[in-house]
DNA sequence: ATAATCCTCCAAATACTTATGGAATATCGT
DNA sequence: ACGATATTCCATAAGTATTTGGAGGATTAT
């Protein structure tokens, strides 16, 4: 075989980790699985795409050796392979909104003004919270907190939010957390706790961050 | 438009990204361009496509605002826009070398086993050169050499080194570079010199890395 | 064994991507 | 204005990806 055969297969292998990533089903559920491990229906039903298509998807992404599985019973449960997958797939979701017009607009479009929301720090976040300053909310869903989660946070799913403000303090600052960057739960929740009088403001980034970054969670 | 129009928007925006990274003729391009500025007709002849294909694909790449162009008279010179864009290039080559045995394979295939020709730093090379301890040779084809090297690297391009033995020192340190990690310039290059009795070893990385750090260049 | 549950595989329809040669367009020097 | 050079656009053919519904496999509980 020629060098000119090597260098194009080479070449080859990196663009099947590049076709990996460009489908936006196989996205989204990469951002879902950073959350923690999920079932294939589970998936299928939170994302609200068929199932088939969703097995299919799933594979695509464990042969770019992206995702594991782990049987448990008759399920499956997939899960990210490895915090340096999350890192790059942000700085693909980083890159995508900096360098393209459509991108930024569509991130703007879905998630509103993030920056009037004062995002916090993971950091500061952390002070906070040893201080005991503030009420930390995580508004993802009930399993994705049950699988990992900031230590202390009360979980109050988005779409119960409205229905459970009474849970909340009006004196202390609330921070309130969800998927990361590109998750719109945080920011509606954020939105609806100024509407209704509260202090609140938005950790910046997630949990997949909170987590990598080795700060204190629960589960 | 609904949430779940904007959500999906969103994603197929972040898709865009990954589909501008899917094909292997793009990533190599953009290796190519990692070296400097190059026009539309010297870019297909060097990567050996036509150039009907060529400028398709770095159409491609820009809409993904990956690449820049600049008209200079009847040629048009494509440049990669940010230093940023090379790094996530580097990620996904190493991504997909950590990942995907086939890819690992296809590296250890077309470059050989690297760490025997003891791959120096960048930092300690920086020092070498400043103790003048050491005869650093840019093995890149002239025109990228001309576009930027390392201060003080001697330009004797990869196909033409067995001629050119006679330019170089029995008695001092060769370290030879080239592209950057996954080209295979430099490591043949050291393989030839050792082969002829000089003392030679590689540089980690290459060109684009040294250049990006901000360590002494000329041109 | 059998049924229930969950997932994967398969076939088919549709849509997109890649690669090519040749026509069209843009710029420059005369 | 004209020819030379460099690039892009276009039509087309072949190849690949996506999505769907339904059949087929595994595993568990009865």
């Amino acid at each position: 075989m020629s060098d000119r055969e090597r260098k194009l297969l080479l070449y080859e292998q990196f663009a099947r980790m590049g076709k990996a990533l460009a489908n936006p089903l196989r996205l989204e559920l990469i951002d879902v699985l950073a959350q923690g491990e999920r079932s294939v229906d589970d998936l299928a039903t939170s994302c609200g795409w068929k199932l088939s298509n969703t097995s299919a998807q799933l594979k695509v992404l464990q042969h770019a050796g992206l995702l594991r599985t782990r049987r448990d019973g008759v399920k499956i449960f997939y899960r990210v392979a490895d915090t340096s997958v999350l890192e790059f797939v942000e700085s693909l979701k980083a890159m995508a909104t900096e360098t393209l017009p459509d991108a930024e607009k569509a991130a703007r479009d879905y998630l509103g003004d993030v920056s009037a929301l004062q995002p916090v720090g993971r950091g500061d976040l952390a002070e906070l919270i040893a201080r005991g300053e503030v009420v930390v909310v995580d508004v993802r869903p009930a399993e994705e907190y049950a699988a990992g989660h900031i230590a202390g946070a009360l979980s109050i799913p988005h779409d119960q939010l409205a229905a459970r403000l009474a849970e909340l303090p009006k004196e202390s600052l609330i921070v309130a957390y969800c998927r990361g960057r590109f998750c719109v739960m945080a920011p509606e929740a954020v939105r609806l706790l100024r509407a209704n009088g509260f202090e609140a403001r938005l950790l910046a980034d997630g949990w997949p961050q909170w987590h990598a970054e080795g700060l204190p969670v629960a589960s």
